[in-house]
DNA sequence: CCGTGCATGTAATTCGTTACATGATTCC
DNA sequence: GGAATCATGTAACGAATTACATGCACGG
């Protein structure tokens, strides 16, 4: 369990991580979830998963599970390990920084989308608010660079960026309600200390 | 103007023609364009700005200016050629599929961010009405794949998958309201063929 | 016994990222 | 004349894309 540069993974990386964090899996599982599921805007294809899963192995993140019955070759099943866990969830637990917000939404929303069962609602619960805070932030910026410079653009320029600040606003729209949406889950299975209404 | 084994230029590089596209800029404008402005969530960076200019020139689709007066090595001033222009605006009139707003929004909207005064209002016209039925279609598969998926998953993925849904069906409708800013636009300039509501 | 789907990979290419290198202006 | 900014690049590296390679299993 030494020897590992400890170099921070890719995201198809941590995508892998986190589907095998929800149970075993094998690499042609994982190929279909990307070809299937909407999961797969994070490009797909045999050719980028296989290598990734062989260098989550080879850093200790998620290991062969003892075959099954398997003679071998045909049908490796993957399963997470304690310090892929761990690598995990430091991920998930991250804060929301201004450049995850600016270049890296997909990569936070693929973060939001794993982290129910690997982490606490709390920790669920300040990336939710931490991301508003930054997109808000973020709105505002591009907000008045629009206001600045949206005369001076030809008509689509400045249309195609009125587009990324709606989507943005959109996006903090989106985490307040999931925010009510993930404490009214958390109140109903928690022994419920106040009730609003129902 | 031969030899070149027409290879499609890749998102940076289309960028970096439609900026100059807009006017000769300098390799360093264009650097500052990407580091200052919200154009720029597509990368940046010398390092990968100056390669592409070079992949440009060698294909031809952009030149150096004649030196205006500086002696040589710092300032060079880049202008698009005319297979330049070709090669923008037979990417800028490229149909809308499937793929690309499943998996290249972001080079969409690129792409409608430099039409304006590069192509007809009634390219700009097609691109929008297409884009929306592709969403139109896409939100209608997610929506589906949701229905089907949602329970069984866990709540935060099931609220990623939310997200996403809601940000097409928002890129849908701002694809109606800049198809009705364009058309008003161009009836405005235009001779005036019908006249609705001011 | 033959094709289709299951299942796991490798190889070549190419682009982007990060970091570094270099020199010319301009301002104080 | 020294520092900041202008201005243009190169080098090392990593990772994704595309295409290809291989073999097993199973139904018809």
């Amino acid at each position: 369990m030494a020897k590992k540069p400890e170099k921070q993974p890719t995201p198809l990386e941590y995508a892998i991580l986190g589907l095998a964090a929800g149970g075993p899996q094998t690499g042609y599982e994982i190929c279909r979830l990307f070809e299937e599921t909407p999961i797969g805007v994070y490009s797909s294809s045999p050719g980028s998963i296989y290598p990734a899963i062989r260098r989550l192995r080879a850093a200790g993140l998620i290991a062969d599970a003892p075959h099954p019955d398997n003679p071998q070759g045909s049908k490796k099943v993957l399963r997470i390990t304690g310090e892929g866990v761990a690598t995990l969830r430091a991920w998930l637990g991250a804060p929301v920084s201004r450049e995850d917000v600016e270049r890296r939404m997909e990569e936070l929303m693929l973060r939001f989308a794993f982290m129910s069962g690997n982490v606490s609602r709390a920790v669920i619960a300040r990336f939710l608010t931490r991301l508003k805070t930054e997109i808000d932030a973020h709105v505002g910026r591009l907000a008045s660079y629009a206001e600045a410079a949206s005369l001076h653009m030809p008509p689509s320029g400045a249309l195609a960026l009125e587009a990324g600040i709606d989507s943005f606003r959109d996006r903090a729209r989106w985490a307040a309600r999931a925010l009510d949406a993930i404490n009214n889950a958390g109140e109903a299975e928690a022994p419920a200390k106040r009730k609003g209404a129902a």
